[in-house]
DNA sequence: CAATATTATTTGCAGTTACAAATAATATTG
DNA sequence: CAATATTATTTGTAACTGCAAATAATATTG
């Protein structure tokens, strides 16, 4: 086995790369990278219970729980308990949360632009089309899963 | 922007899922997964200084630091001071070092071949490819490069 | 319908992480 | 060659993370 064609070597420093391209921008309005994996998920896909956020995110719930204490803290979120099953929080963007994330989004699409600069649209494409596909590939085998399957 | 589109969304979560998928049998052998990434590094690469396996795997160096220091406690990682420039520390993999990483790969083979059962040998010779360019498409911007940069 | 199981989220706690400063060594320069 | 700058790594510190247990609510079942 070769690092260099090791897709879990591949993905994550491409995954890392991401995160330091886009830290200043992140920054300069106070957020961190967790916070704005939450404040895209919720800009882009409504107001979402904690779980559903936590896999959408792919942030561990627990985890997302203290993410959305920061976020709550500084006004960029809101929990909404109970709404129709009082066991479930629905988190909403504040008017200040959808205001941050336009501030970013335009620095988040330059350096996703930036990034493929000299890929053709077919490329482009199928790399978006390969990674979904890989993601659909693995299992996200999880302490819980495992439980459940025994 | 869609969510489902954004390359750093995609990558995030099929890396989050190689974790995901893989921390049970790092389990089984007291491994976590950033000293797994050092040991590969260091199984197929060959011993390194603590900056070029930064590089290499991705792991901030002062964060990297710390998790030497756990691999050097548990025997698998040696800390080879100054051989040619006394600044340098040249990090080796010891005899049980290889014994794990040879322990732990078969697993990581597996997952990864099973992450791609249905991709023909093209698609995933494409996205290994892509990703590579997308890695180089990147910059992966630090602190230490900014001040650099001015 | 009380007892038990299940689902959703939070919290205790024991690490882990990353920035910035400190340390340690070599290179440069006046 | 002493003073200063640069390079490589470690460490102080404050915050972040994730497992497991606790809490809180709804569903099921005998």
């Amino acid at each position: 086995m070769e690092l260099g064609s090791y897709l879990p070597y591949l993905v994550n420093r491409v995954g890392q790369r991401f995160i330091a391209d886009m830290t200043p921008a992140l920054n300069k309005v106070g957020v961190d990278i967790q916070s704005w994996r939450v404040l895209i998920a919720l800009y882009q896909q409504g107001g979402q219970p904690v779980g559903a956020l936590s896999d959408l995110t792919s942030i561990n719930f627990s985890t997302l729980s203290r993410v959305l204490d920061r976020m709550e803290k500084k006004l960029l979120v809101e929990r909404l308990r109970g709404i129709d099953d009082a066991r479930s929080v629905k988190i909403e963007l504040t008017g200040k949360g959808r205001e941050v994330t336009e501030k970013i989004l335009p620095h988040a699409a330059a350096l996703e632009a930036g990034s493929v600069d000299d890929f053709s649209e077919a490329e482009l494409a199928t790399l978006r089309q390969l990674l979904a596909k890989l993601y659909n590939g693995l299992n996200g085998e999880t302490a819980e899963a495992d439980r459940l399957a025994g």
